[in-house]
DNA sequence: CCATTTATCTGACTTTAGTCAGCTAAATGG
DNA sequence: CCATTTAGCTGACTAAAGTCAGATAAATGG
């Protein structure tokens, strides 16, 4: 019998306290303490408000004021009344605060860098990661519609290209296959959603719509790898559909390949019918209707 | 362009100190400072000295002499001198002292369990965690030689027996192959060697010798995916023509299969030699010798 | 308008972590 | 044997983190 669940976590827990610790301590070194630095660092980071602040960093009220205080004589911060709510305070950094956020950035990204660089295989070491942070951060994943030509999309559907061309086997070439067009997929005409936890895009899914047309297509679902057995394709569907219904559509399309089987299986156990092939592109061998 | 590889790094911190930071805090909770419990937890796990105690916790010795003061005060541990150098103090815990111990562990026992609870799909989550413990420890992985019975080499066998019967397409049978007797792998005959990270085997290898014979076998050479890509399949290989030669063999001999390229790209990279078929082993397809 | 709540600030305080110099006793290396 | 090194102990000290009881001013709910 192997090492248990538990001492295997433990083990985790150890090796990541240690080595973690050490991007941690680029906090120190810039004469500061700790605690001074997570505050610059954390309104570097977008915290404008003070109550916000001491929410996120878990703060005394009382601690939090003489921090502030620390950095407002340091010349790093101003603080100032909230326009609408008198009693509380927004807070920026100054221009030196900012050269000192900068700073403090780019110490610990030469720390992470020289974590990555240590490694033979950063790859399979970042692909790890990327699943440890969306598995704790699974409740804070949010969907949010977008341009299909905004970065985040690009990305996703760049992935989800590379992907196809993986798993076809004869490969995937977005030019043979209908690529749809950009505004086909912004409303009113459609929709473009990405699934992004702690700001990194990690699903997508498109609805590709005809102007006032009561018919239209999913296209693009796509799920990163380590966010897959979250649910998280389901729930892409799901608000798919829901903006289809919004935009009016009453029929929706889709087409799909059996090389891709845990998709195939979602549209059958959601509600899906298979029907004839209704379009010439190359790659799909599997078509699906659904009335909503 | 995706995320790059640093902010893939930084999200991982994030959502790591905020969930391992968690777990630490069953360290607080019973009445004693961090620092205190820190160093009972370090004596339960093995520390049985005062100055191995301030290397793992990396504390002053004037800091360490003094919770260890507490913790004397409260009944919780003995300390005593070492009967070989008069200058160092050993250190254990009393009965009090493991109770406590065994309090911390439960409670933090809890909290990882109730992580692990949470997810979906727990063992994806502990193969990336191996993965990063591994990885982050690889300058921490020592060889050792056991017996081929000892827990930790039945674990690394059944997880080698495993995936010769998934990447075989006709599976794997232990009992229709040649699997050495314990004793031919045990010195002065043989040796089994295994790689251990942080407690955790992660890889083991085998030299199957007959009473003194000059040829010996290779066999059961192999290392966990979450460890892959370290070069620990070489230094394992490298160890085990050590421990040959020790032992006077001045011939290796190995079987292989096609199905599994990593190992034979491996073996002819590092002078190993293609020979004849040498046995009636029905999953061998090459066969390698290498003189010493 | 008034009582209550909320956001922030201040001063006084405690605990914890950690540093430093100096001490003792044992070990080590000629 | 003696000079030096090493392991551990002690006391004095500092900095940081955090707690708590008010104080103040603005917002809120009748």
């Amino acid at each position: 019998m192997g090492p248990k669940p538990l001492s295997r976590l433990r083990r985790f827990q150890r090796a990541v306290t240690t080595e973690i610790g050490v991007l941690d301590d680029s906090f120190l070194g810039r004469g500061r303490s700790l605690g001074a630095a997570r505050v610059l660092n954390a309104i570097g980071h977008g915290c404008g408000d003070v109550s916000a602040l001491r929410d996120y960093l878990v703060l005394d009220s009382g601690l939090t004021s003489r921090l502030l205080r620390g950095l407002e004589a340091e010349g790093l911060i101003v603080l100032s009344g909230d326009p609408v709510d008198g009693r509380r305070r927004r807070v920026a950094l100054t221009e030196a605060g900012r050269a000192e956020f900068v700073a403090y950035e780019a110490l610990s990204d030469t720390r992470a860098q020289a974590l990555l660089d240590r490694h033979p295989r950063p790859e399979a070491l970042l692909e790890a990661m990327d699943l440890i942070a969306t598995a704790f951060g699974r409740d804070r994943i949010t969907l949010e519609e977008i341009d299909p030509r905004d970065p985040k999309a690009v990305f996703c559907l760049g992935e989800y290209y590379g992907e196809l061309s993986r798993r076809f086997a004869r490969g995937f070439d977005v030019s043979l296959s209908c690529d749809p067009e950009a505004e086909a997929m912004i409303a009113p005409r459609g929709a473009f959603l990405v699934a992004v936890s702690d700001g990194m895009p990690i699903g997508c899914g498109g609805l590709k719509g005809h102007a006032g047309g009561e018919t239209a297509e999913v296209k693009r679902v796509w799920v990163a790898p380590s966010a897959r057995g979250l649910g998280l394709a389901r729930r892409l569907m799901a608000a798919i559909e829901a903006r289809a219904r919004d935009l009016g559509v009453a029929r929706l399309l889709l087409d799909t390949n059996s090389a891709l089987p845990e998709a195939v299986a979602l549209y059958r156990n959601s509600g899906w019918v298979e029907i004839e092939r209704f379009n010439d592109d190359p790659y799909p061998d599997l078509f699906f209707e659904k009335r909503l």
